[in-house]
DNA sequence: TCTGGGGTCCTAGGACCC
DNA sequence: TCTGGGGTCCTAGGACCC
C-alpha cells in the first residue's frame, strides 16, 4: 500500500517576513502591492485572515478591509532560499520529493515503516526539524495517494496534521465542499452549480458518461475519479511542456507607443537572458496584450529556428504587436512569453530542418551519437 | 472589488501528410 | 465523383494553480 505526504508551509510568504522580522510578528502581513498600487494579494498571515484579507484578492479590497495591515512586496528570491532549507530537510525522510510549487512538495513515504515509524509519528518528527531548523509551521496531509494527501493537508492548516486512513476515503471526502477539490475553479464550480450538483455525495450520484456528456470528456473523467478517491492523476512525473515569461501591469493604461516598445525592449532582454541563463533553446514566441477594459489577447509565431538574440526576439515582437495592437487603445499589460522550450542538446524533431544545422558538423554529430 | 505575475494543461479548428 | 481515418504541428483562447 502507498503512502504519499504532501507538506504545504502555513502562510508562507507572510511567515517568512514575520521571520526575518521579528517586529512583525502578531500582526496582519500583506504580501502584495503596497495600498493605492495596482496589484492583489500574494499571501497574508493568519493574523490578516481575521480582517477578511485573502490571497489573489485586489489590495485595494484588501486595504479597507484591512488598514492597519502591513503591506510588503514579494521577496521572491528570499522566499526560494528559505523554500530550499526546508526541502532539504524533506529530502532526510525520503529519497522521492516532488516539489510542486515553492511552498509545496510530496512525498512518497512508502516503505519507510521500518525507519520513521507509522506514518503520523514520521509527519510529527518531519513536522519537528521543520519548526526547529526554521523555525516555520507546515501542514502535512497523508494518504494513499498525492491527490487527497493534497487536501488532507489543507484540511486541519495552520499547522495541520492529518492523515486519510485508508478505506475512509468517501467518509473524508464528504466532509469537504466541493471546492475544497483541487482543480475545481470558479467556472467549474458555476457550472456543476446550473446542473444542481452542490456537494460531493451529489456529484458522486452521477455515472461517468453521463459527466462526461455534461462536462467534456477530460473533465468529466476527472469529477468522477476524484469524489471516489481516485487519483485523478493532476500531479505529471515530468512536465509535458516548458515556458518562460515576463509580463507588466502598467501603474496607469497606456497608448504610448514608445513607453509600450520600451517596456517590450525590456522585457525581451530579461527573457533572453533567462533563456540562455537556464540554457534552454526556443522556437514559439508569444505576445500578450490586455486593453483596459481587461479583454485580453495572445498573437504567437513559431520560428523555422531557434531563436539567438534579444534583438531578434524583439523584432519579432513588434511584428506582432503590428498585427495585433488596435491602434489608439488603452493598454493595461504587455507580455512576452516563450514556448516550446526544450534543452541544449536535446533537439525537437523540427530542429531537424533547422538552417543552422546544414552547415554545422559538430551539432549533427551530437545530435546522432 | 477593479482585478499580479509566473506557470501547466486542455480544447478545437486548420494545414498537411500518409 | 465522393469519400476514409490517423497523426503531428500550429494557433488562440481558457481554466486552473500558487
Amino acid at each position: 500500500l502507498n503512502v504519499y505526504f504532501h507538506v504545504d508551509m502555513d502562510a508562507f510568504y507572510a511567515a517568512v517576513e514575520q521571520h526575518d522580522n521579528p517586529e512583525l510578528k502578531g500582526k496582519p502581513v500583506i504580501i502584495g502591492a503596497k495600498p493605492g498600487e495596482r496589484g492583489v494579494v500574494s499571501a497574508c498571515s493568519y493574523e490578516a485572515r481575521k480582517f477578511g484579507v485573502r490571497s489573489a484578492m485586489p489590495v485595494s479590497e484588501a486595504y479597507r478591509r484591512c488598514p492597519k495591515g502591513v503591506y510588503i512586496y514579494p521577496k521572491m528570491k528570499r522566499y526560494a532560499e528559505v523554500s530550499s532549507v526546508v526541502m532539504k530537510i524533506l529530502h532526510n525522510f525520503s529519497p522521492e520529493i516532488h516539489q510542486i510549487s515553492v511552498d509545496e512538495a510530496f512525498l512518497n513515504m512508502t516503505g519507510t515503516q521500518l525507519l520513521f515509524g507509522p506514518p503520523i509519528q514520521a509527519a510529527q518528527q518531519l513536522k519537528k526539524s521543520v519548526k526547529d531548523e526554521t523555525g516555520l509551521t507546515i501542514s502535512v496531509g497523508i494518504a494513499a495517494n498525492r491527490f487527497l494527501a493534497k487536501l488532507a493537508s489543507e484540511f486541519k492548516k495552520p499547522d495541520g496534521l492529518f492523515e486519510v486512513v485508508p478505506g475512509n476515503e468517501e467518509e473524508f471526502l464528504d466532509q469537504l465542499e466541493l471546492s475544497d477539490l483541487w482543480g475545481i475553479g470558479k467556472k467549474t464550480l458555476e457550472r456543476l452549480t446550473e446542473l444542481n450538483i452542490r456537494s460531493i455525495p451529489d456529484l458522486r450520484s452521477y455515472e461517468e458518461s453521463l459527466l462526461q456528456a455534461m462536462m467534456g470528456k477530460s473533465s468529466g473523467a476527472f469529477l468522477y475519479n476524484v469524489v471516489r478517491g481516485i487519483d485523478p492523476g493532476v500531479v505529471q512525473e515530468t512536465a509535458k511542456s516548458h515556458s518562460v515569461s515576463n509580463e507588466i501591469t502598467f501603474s496607469r493604461d497606456t497608448k504610448n507607443l514608445q513607453t509600450i516598445h520600451r517596456n517590450l525592449l525590456e522585457l525581451s532582454h530579461q527573457l533572453v537572458f533567462r533563456l540562455f541563463d537556464e540554457e534552454w533553446n526556443c522556437r514559439t514566441i508569444s505576445l500578450k496584450i490586455r486593453y483596459s477594459d481587461f479583454t485580453t489577447t495572445t498573437i504567437q509565431r513559431t520560428l523555422p529556428h531557434k531563436l539567438t538574440s534579444a534583438e531578434e526576439l524583439f523584432s519579432h515582437i513588434k511584428d506582432l504587436w503590428n498585427d495585433r495592437y488596435i491602434a489608439g487603445r488603452l493598454v493595461r499589460l504587455i507580455g512576452i512569453a516563450l514556448q516550446n522550450l526544450y534543452k541544449k542538446g536535446e533537439p525537437q524533431q523540427s530542429e531537424l530542418f533547422e538552417p543552422e544545422w546544414k552547415n554545422n558538423t559538430i551539432s549533427k554529430k551530437r545530435y546522432w551519437s
